[in-house]
DNA sequence: CGTGACTCTTTAGAGC
DNA sequence: GCTCTAAAGAGTCACG
């Protein structure tokens, strides 16, 4: 039967939310547990915090979000001798990918002129050239590990934020995903 | 000259949040400095919290909310011994008073049967009793100070939550308060 | 057997979090949907926040508390007409309790003089005077109910509040309880 | 004159964090003013808010902790087909570098039996295998935006965290930072 | 289009 | 000193 007089009520939701909150802090010291063993066994806990919450994105979602940031880095200047990711590369280069059909295929071409060291600054002033004349991204003709690649990607991103284009979608998150099928 | 390219623009607006944040950041450490001063002053730092909360109230919500917990406090028998205040009772007769225009002055009558000691037991079924013949909670008998008081208290509102009634209206807060007019 | 390769057991603690967290959330909608449920039976949901929060203390621990919400808000001029209650009275003449060994019983003494309505103003005038002259709280000579009765509590707080004293251990939390023997 | 009575004291305790309260609404009034400004504008206020924290940590930070996630996520096998930065490389093989004085530079060697597409479990077997043959990560055979270069990736990381060693200084974050000297 | 609830993030406080 | 927890604030979403 269900309590229909007031107090009763009150009493009864009182309760049953104390009990919870009980459970809650159960599971809650668990947690701390096994957080504090899993430190204690030389792993870092704000890493491992970090992969949990990344495992809480679909693999989607994680990918446009790593390439968000390291577009927004290029940007800022936060790149720092690591160079955008290939995934970043495929992202900003989405749409004309589709228009011409090829892949990342065409940037193993070391040319000749990059092949030997050059300066950061110079790297730089290639990429924001390259993306004058309407490279892309993923042309980017250092390869990895080289030094300049990073410079290479910051003078392009650079030259793409300073055009007087408005800002293009590559710089917004995908709008929205229609929701799974949840219990009615 | 409003900066019209991304790059510029994604600086710029970076830039400003940060210097907002420091801002913020240096009036919160302020606030923590007065905190621990008041600390080792001697006050408790988590009372001085509440009043602050308290004064945030304008006096109707104020006096609301706590004769909404001692209404609450009294169906969940967690009086012990502090019997209710003169503004819970206010609050918990605002109807019948408009209806019978008296005040609360026909409460110092202590009837003679009850000036003598009698057990919380007998104060709370009196209580009770007195909720059923339509008395009012500020018709409580017993005087401030008077350990039966609360026990009465307790009875009158246990009686009040029981009768099967749906939950009345003193249990719920003014549901709006007209907002006053700001800046347009 | 214990996994003793990184790799392995990193991923054993992940996933063992993982499923914690998930057990908590559970419990956590479940508390959300029990409070939920309250509030559309017509329970004000801070209200009851604030029941459990209180519920958690032990009843010394909530009966200093409120007093000590009390004696700070009569000094702050706070009591907006609900007098202080007992429980807080008991509190700021607790020492002086112990020393004369008599209770609360001494306050039903209405003196005729303050029987017939005075001012707020004189009721707090009488109050501090009355703190002056080394009379404890608890000797309001006003009933409850009267809406001098808070004015009185008010002048005394205050003058007891500004007599050039430190601030006394009335002011302050009991320290510390000892802790209740737990699971070892 | 400083006051020193705890009533006066207590009132000005309670204005000056009141002040205080104000002012930080103030200022996070106005952060809240510039993120919907710069949300308008097109960028992504959670990218922002992600470039705020990082430009926060110093550039040894920032590396170390993204060098430390992406160690981790080869190891829960979450490259997902983004492989390893140079950074990241980097930080795993801080030490072999000091030994053999040699940077990245070995790495731009795409051996002939590698240049042909293999399937990312072939990839991944021989990354495996290059760990066990005392290879460095930074030995990677595949150039940046060939597929297997993360699969190579996940086998080294995997089979380095599975040879039964302790977990090595690399998953731990450098201790302490000392401390650059503030205000004294 | 405005409002209200819910979630998440951040931050301050308390304990080991 | 560091970590954990709890509360407050901000942001987002959905609904009216």
């Amino acid at each position: 039967m269900t309590l229909n007089n007031s107090q009763a009520r009150l009493f009864s939701f009182v309760e049953r939310i104390e009990r919870l909150i009980v459970e809650r802090r159960e599971v809650s010291e668990q947690i701390t547990a096994v957080k504090s063993e899993a430190k204690h066994a030389g792993f870092d806990p704000k890493v491992i915090a970090q992969m949990i919450k990344e495992r809480a994105m679909t693999d989607d979602e994680r990918q446009e979000w790593s390439a968000l940031c390291e577009l927004y880095r290029a940007s800022l200047g936060m790149l720092n001798g690591t160079p955008m990711s290939d995934n970043a590369r495929r992202h900003v280069s989405r749409e004309s990918d589709e228009g011409r059909g090829e892949g990342v295929d065409d940037m193993f071409d070391p040319s000749p002129e990059s092949a030997h060291a050059i300066s950061p600054a110079e790297a730089r002033a290639q990429g924001a050239e390259a993306f004058k004349s309407g490279k892309r991204v993923t042309e980017n003709p250092f390869p990895a590990g080289d030094p300049s690649r990073a410079s290479w990607d910051e003078g392009w991103c650079a030259e793409a934020g300073s055009d007087g284009m408005d800002i293009p979608p590559e710089w917004r998150r995908a709008p929205k995903k229609a929701e799974k099928g949840e219990d009615a």
